[in-house]
DNA sequence: GCCGTTTTCGGCCCGACTGTTTTCAGTCG
């Protein structure tokens, strides 16, 4: 039994290997192969047992092969054999800046060098220096990095905790004067729930003074390089910044560039070049004439589709839904007005019901689901039917005097057995809701499949809180059948939810497409526990753009009175 | 090894930066 992290990185081994072995084109197949393995959601298991390997982007027969292998034994040969021959630990050298293929390799070959330990110790003994290609600086260079690689925990940050981080970093460089234009791109601007890096572009008159200002700011703990149109620094939150300065001519072009995904590029320049034209981060080209380069519309149409939102450039089939024009019209931001799971120190939450409330209020919402814990979560103090009967009250007479709504709601514990953890009668009183698996989940994929699908077959409940349960950088998400339990939110005319949490992120983009598949419709919900997270919304407003939601999916775009209308 | 709106064979994204070279390879995004 093995996962998908651990099959990619026996696929980029491979790579590393015969890119040493100076085999052309191969690495880059089994690059692509491994990239597709580790962005998946699902099993890998699971696509193989039901034939869909060859559906994977850059999987063909013999790949296909070495994964059915993979999954069946545990072992795949080719790598087995190549290992023998290469015993070098490439998957940590891989994270290493400035560590390729090929310099493990020479390191290797001219010193026996086979793990990161053998590193530190040569570095320390001063012997990288001597080796041919290598020189003082990169033996520096290379001790630096590997200490960075030592001590780095988690090699993502969560978008919604460095976000508003990246947004102030803009406004000083805007207020330096220096720049005429500065953007956010990368993942970043994608609104991907992990971003690796922050990528900055600008346009600037006078470059250098601008990398000087950059380079120097308080957040930079340190420069890791430096040239006149590009600089990428270490910041103090133990990220990198990159930032490039363009021309204005060629914004659009960078911009598009540089917001990725990497997938998304690489189809498009190969698009250009289809059509005798050329794609680059100045423009697009033909011949030595830039036919468009000053808005990333005007490429996107010069190529022949619609404009693709960031959020949707991952490579997932928006490159031809853009060529057929058949683009969905996805939701806006804006269009989201109101909250559909938060809770208030009634449970495990730091603010009052009024707080809560108004602070929506005062972010635009039009109303707010206060979804607390219900009795089996202790941890949380979960509320019995007697205190969510005296809480209803409350939030009655509040309604009562005010323009922001409340829906009575509950974050509805869903027994071991797939029964609810409230009484019928109780849970007729309430306006939303959610039904969520928090205990109990060491049992097996079908067992926990069943009991979440008993609780939708209930009629009780209106959506399935945060489905997957993952919790990022900590656990994977349950090993649901998710075909089973769409099937059942379908028929049973149940939601699921996008939990904006930073740490939830859940429903993930994929999974959310696939479900707007079942034609299932979906709630957003901060999952807020104090008043500064009711940003989280928007978060869980941007995975539903990357799943390709429209307005009429979401039911957080209905009037407060229309969604009090869902609860039958 | 993968893939197909020039193709089932013959291509495979492209430019910046660094350090070591003495014109470029390796790495990165």
């Amino acid at each position: 039994m093995g996962s998908n992290k651990d099959l990619a990185e026996k696929l980029s081994d491979i790579a590393d290997i015969l890119d040493i072995e100076g085999v052309k084109w191969e690495p880059r197949a089994y690059r692509t192969a491994a990239l597709t393995i580790s962005g998946l959601s699902e099993d890998i298991g699971k696509v193989y047992r039901e034939g869909r390997l060859l559906e994977l982007e850059g999987v063909g027969k013999s790949i296909a092969n070495s994964i059915k292998e993979y999954v069946e034994t545990g072992k795949i040969d080719k790598y087995e054999d190549l290992k023998k021959k290469y015993p070098i630990d490439f998957d940590s050298f891989r994270k290493i800046r400035g560590m390729g293929p090929k310099r493990a390799y020479l390191l290797y070959k001219k010193l026996g060098i086979k793990t990161v330990e053998d590193l530190k110790k040569a570095l320390d003994e001063g012997k990288i220096q001597n080796i041919e290609g290598f020189g003082k600086k990169s033996e520096e260079e290379l001790k630096k990095n590997l200490e960075s690689f030592m001590n780095v925990k988690n090699d993502r940050l969560l978008l919604g905790y460095v976000i508003e981080y990246a947004g102030s970093l803009i406004e000083k460089l805007r207020k330096s004067g220096l720049f005429e234009r500065v953007e956010i791109a990368g993942s970043m601007r994608r609104m991907r729930e992990t971003i690796g890096d922050i990528d900055i572009l600008a346009i600037s008159e006078k470059p250098e003074a601008g990398m000087d200002f950059f380079s120097k700011m308080d957040e930079v703990k340190g420069i890791v390089v430096k040239g006149p149109t590009k600089t990428t620094v270490e910041l103090g939150i133990g990220t990198t910044c990159d930032i490039r300065v363009l021309p204005k001519e060629s914004f659009g072009a960078a911009m598009q560039y540089f917001t990725g995904n990497k997938d998304h590029n690489v189809k498009l320049r190969k698009i250009a070049i289809s059509k005798g034209l050329k794609l680059n981060e100045y423009g697009l080209f033909k011949g030595k004439n830039s036919i468009a380069g000053k808005s990333e519309e005007e490429i996107y149409n010069k190529l022949g589709m619609d404009f693709i939102q960031p959020e949707l450039r991952e490579n997932t089939g928006e490159i031809e839904a853009a060529q057929e024009h058949k683009l969905p019209k996805i939701v806006e931001y804006s269009e989201v007005i109101g909250d559909l799971h938060a809770h208030t120190k009634d449970s495990d939450g730091m603010n009052s019901l009024e707080e809560m409330a108004y602070a929506a209020e005062k972010r635009g919402l039009k109303y707010i689901a206060l979804t607390n814990h219900s009795k089996s979560l202790p941890v949380a103090h979960g509320l019995d039917e007697k205190r969510f009967s005296e809480l209803n009250k409350k939030i009655d007479s509040f309604n009562e005097k005010s323009s922001i709504k409340i829906l009575k709601g509950v974050e509805l514990e869903i027994l071991k057995d797939g029964s609810l953890d409230l009484k019928n009668e109780s849970l007729k009183e309430l306006d939303f809701v959610i039904g969520a698996m928090h205990q109990n989940l060491n049992m097996g994929s079908k067992e926990l499949t069943a009991r979440l699908i008993k609780a939708i077959n209930s009629g009780m409940i209106n959506t399935v809180a945060h489905p997957t349960d993952r919790i990022i950088g900590q656990r994977e998400g349950l090993k649901l059948d998710f075909d089973k339990v769409m099937e059942a939110c379908k028929n049973n005319d149940v939601l699921l939810e996008i939990d904006g949490y930073p740490e939830r992120s859940d429903l993930p983009f994929d999974l959310v497409k696939k479900a707007k598949s079942y034609s299932i419709k979906f709630s957003l919900g901060s999952d807020s526990h104090r008043t500064e997270h009711l940003r989280f919304l928007d978060l869980a407003a941007a995975i539903a753009r990357r799943g390709w939601l429209e307005k009429k999916d979401i039911i957080n775009t209905l009037e407060y009175k229309e969604v009090l209308k869902l609860r039958r």
